[in-house]
DNA sequence: TGGCTATTTGAGACTAAGTCTCAGTTGCAG
DNA sequence: CTGCAACTGAGACTTAGTCTCAAATAGCCA
């Protein structure tokens, strides 16, 4: 069974467990979310199902994220912007972000001995933890290799500006 | 000389090498801030000196604290809430946050190890770091000990509670 | 299958945080 | 003291997100 397909159903059944309705605007929205992006925001979201001449509301998709974070399909996360990012889960566990601050490409990584470290931290200082985040801001190893030539527009700043003329 | 004429002193040697202008609005902002604020966000920032019959608007709020975060006498934080907070820096280093999510109260750390593992993490990755941020957040030592009973207000929220009184 | 009703949706008003504009004011170099 | 570049305040504007309410719909039950 395809990713989407088994996450679209894991959704479902956190909606029938918890006396929800299945819509095909939920639907819709979770098919689209695990079968293209990883790292989203509610506007690209917005602006991908538009493209598609699926219609759905601002609303609904803030709600359904809101239903999706809280299913823990999805993951809600801030990365170095004034608003937030969407990662989704699908049964990986927790991991930090390296974000590179030239084209806005993220690096994911896990590191026990990072999360044990914080555990002793937060021992010594009698703080009981739920929940961490970290983002590292910095240059990724291609930006990095392109050097201080003026920054020709690579993959991920040519995806947004195509999304950017397209939304006008 | 108090740290706050201490730092009064350095945003107006900054202001100066920038051909920026010393204004009163500005250097009662430092004053305000550096007397008094560890954390703090723009609105808590305006209320206060509405409070104390300075007129400073927004825009010059905000406009200062850009001048204070570029000064490097400010930094501006994500303490997971949807707006920035900012904390003076006064010659100290880099550290990271423990975020009371019952109270809200927050407690510094540094831990040159954990530093060190995350040079470590991006090396690996060829990612060359510049900043980092990381919020660990859960209950602290206080909350914890008043367990479950209905959160009695405790310093940090009855601060928040009289500032919303007064904004009214 | 068809009706009923609680849930959901869309449209758009609203809010909060922050930015921008522009006319009037002020710091400060000469 | 004067002139002008820099600054400020007021408020319009923007962006991200929330809320409201009337209309639509999922899905239970007969």
């Amino acid at each position: 069974m395809p990713i989407v397909q088994r996450e679209i159903h894991r959704f479902q059944n956190f909606l029938v467990a918890q006396g929800l309705k299945i819509t095909n605007e939920r639907t819709a929205l979770v098919r689209e979310i695990f079968s293209t992006h990883y790292h989203f925001d509610a506007d690209e979201l917005l602006f991908k199902m538009k493209e598609k001449s699926v219609k759905i509301s601002r609303a609904t998709i803030y709600r359904t994220l809101e239903l999706l974070v809280r299913s823990g399909l999805v993951r809600r996360v801030h990365l170095g912007e004034d608003h937030y990012h969407y990662e989704y889960v699908s049964g990986n566990s927790h991991h930090d972000h390296l974000i590179c601050t030239t084209c806005g490409s993220v690096i994911e990584f896990h590191d026990p001995s990072l999360e044990a470290r914080q555990l002793e931290i937060c021992e010594r200082k009698k703080f009981t933890p739920t929940f961490h985040n970290l983002q590292i801001l910095g240059i990724c190893d291609a930006c990095r290799r392109k050097g201080e030539q003026p920054a020709s527009p690579d993959r991920v700043q040519m995806i947004t500006e195509d999304a950017m003329q397209l939304r006008k």
